[in-house]
DNA sequence: GAACTACGTTCAGTTACTTGGAACAGGTAT
DNA sequence: ATACCTGTTCCAAGTAACTGAACGTAGTTC
């Protein structure tokens, strides 16, 4: 993780920096983004002109957003992945016979990624979207990956201080992650019991390659009056590792 | 479109000229990409690194790839948009009830960019996915938004001169091209017949604000030994429209 | 097993390019 | 009409991107 640039490019950084500002700030002009990063107003009047010119963002009058360009880069990349393929009509499946939402995940760079999600009859609106960037610790899914993830790579992720804790039941410590990772190989499937979001409970289970690479996890999330008991326990889990079983075979076998 | 940045920056622009070549080659070595753009493997070495520290792109081994976290940055450019939010359950009710493919498309730039496509039962494959830009002038989709386009759009988006042909059928000059759009604004909806892909066929609808502002299109595919006679001229135009409609009502009423 | 090739990586001098202050233009509110 | 926003342009100055040669490391061939 660490792969620090020896001669990095700042104005790529200053680039994306502005990009990323765009998206925080939901779009604005330029003396708000120059006084957001500190930078004159000339010099961000350039890079957004550029970008513009580029098809990265766009121009409606006075505001800047960001452009539906990335979208293609996007997808591209989630193309590229055969998971993404294999896994996306299981996924649709799951959430249509659970009526909850389902969602894939996969690790990059240290971070949780969803890939998919698909909207049974009775999903959650949750504030997590495709493309969607979780710290792996604080939902099922990334616990679910974590587990099977060699020791080094856990290391470099979550480090061996506090972990950042979006809501009070989340893990808070190395150790207590240690003991659920734990649990969660000998079991084989993660839950998430409102550790990520207030109210909203989940079951996942890895997606693993045949040599026991971890090619990501499938899940699916709900309200917690609706996630309980046999249900929570039993029920959901076996049909989320079915699920998973399924992706894994199709895998080996294209 | 012209929008000529006055002081461009370089950097940005090579930055992404090396995100699009990366995403061009599949994802390739310092060297390769080297020869391709013809700039010295150290300049390279420096972009690479520095974009994969920022994590945008993934470096296995010795090649480098697209990132997922562009997905990031395109979901999130998606999102923004509440024609997104609204017409994709619509375009998917559309593909389950035809059984064949359904696409969501916007104007950026003067390219048609697909947001969504929902596969029905029978959904042929295409070379399309979300992300995916095309020449407006050569697909329904397309055509249905070009038609209601003030002119002066029209004319920076397909200028004057010779048209880009995907297929023998495309639409190739301007002339013909108004012949054709005037007739989508009599009829409502236009048809793509084989004007992309050989083989395919389609049927497309406008969405317009109640100010009659375009905001994109929705349409159907299929082969063309599906889509022929009444079925192709009466019957899916008529639900393609009443799809297009649901959700200018759904737009205007939120 | 050594020599060769192909790759990514590092380094430091040079030059080109980003930078940013100040001045301009266009609009809106006072 | 004036003041105060906005975004935009310009050019001078000095930083930081560029580059080609040298290095390190595999992998391949003889």
């Amino acid at each position: 993780m660490p792969e620090k640039a020896k001669n990095p490019v700042k104005t790529t950084m200053t680039t994306f920096a502005i990009v990323e500002a765009l998206q925080e700030l939901d779009g604005c002009g330029v003396t708000e983004l120059a006084n957001h990063l500190e930078l004159p107003k000339s010099t961000i009047h350039n890079y957004l002109s550029t970008l513009e010119q580029e098809e990265y963002i766009k121009k409606e009058g006075t505001t800047y957003t960001v452009g539906i360009r990335f979208l293609e880069l996007g997808a591209y990349a989630r193309n590229c992945m055969q998971i993404y393929d294999i896994a996306k009509p299981e996924v649709d499946r799951l959430a249509e016979e659970t009526g909850e939402l389902g969602n894939l995940l996969i690790e990059e760079h240290g971070h949780g990624v969803y890939l998919h999600q698909a909207r049974g009859e009775r999903a959650v609106r949750v504030d997590s979207y495709v493309g969607t960037r979780v710290d792996l610790h604080a939902t099922a899914l990334g616990k679910s990956i974590l587990a099977h993830l060699p020791t080094h790579r856990v290391d470099e992720i979550v480090g061996h201080g506090e972990l950042p804790q979006p809501t009070e039941r989340t893990v808070g410590t190395r150790e207590e992650l240690e003991e659920v990772l734990e649990e969660v190989r000998t079991r084989g499937y993660a839950t998430d019991n409102e550790e990520r979001l207030e109210g909203l409970r989940c079951v996942a289970a890895p997606i693993q390659a045949t040599d026991g690479r971890i090619l990501g996890a499938v899940s699916v999330s709900g309200p917690v009056n609706r996630m309980q008991d046999d249900y929570f326990e039993e029920e959901l889990p076996n049909q989320v590792l079915e699920t998973a079983n399924v992706i894994e075979l199709n895998i080996t076998y294209s």
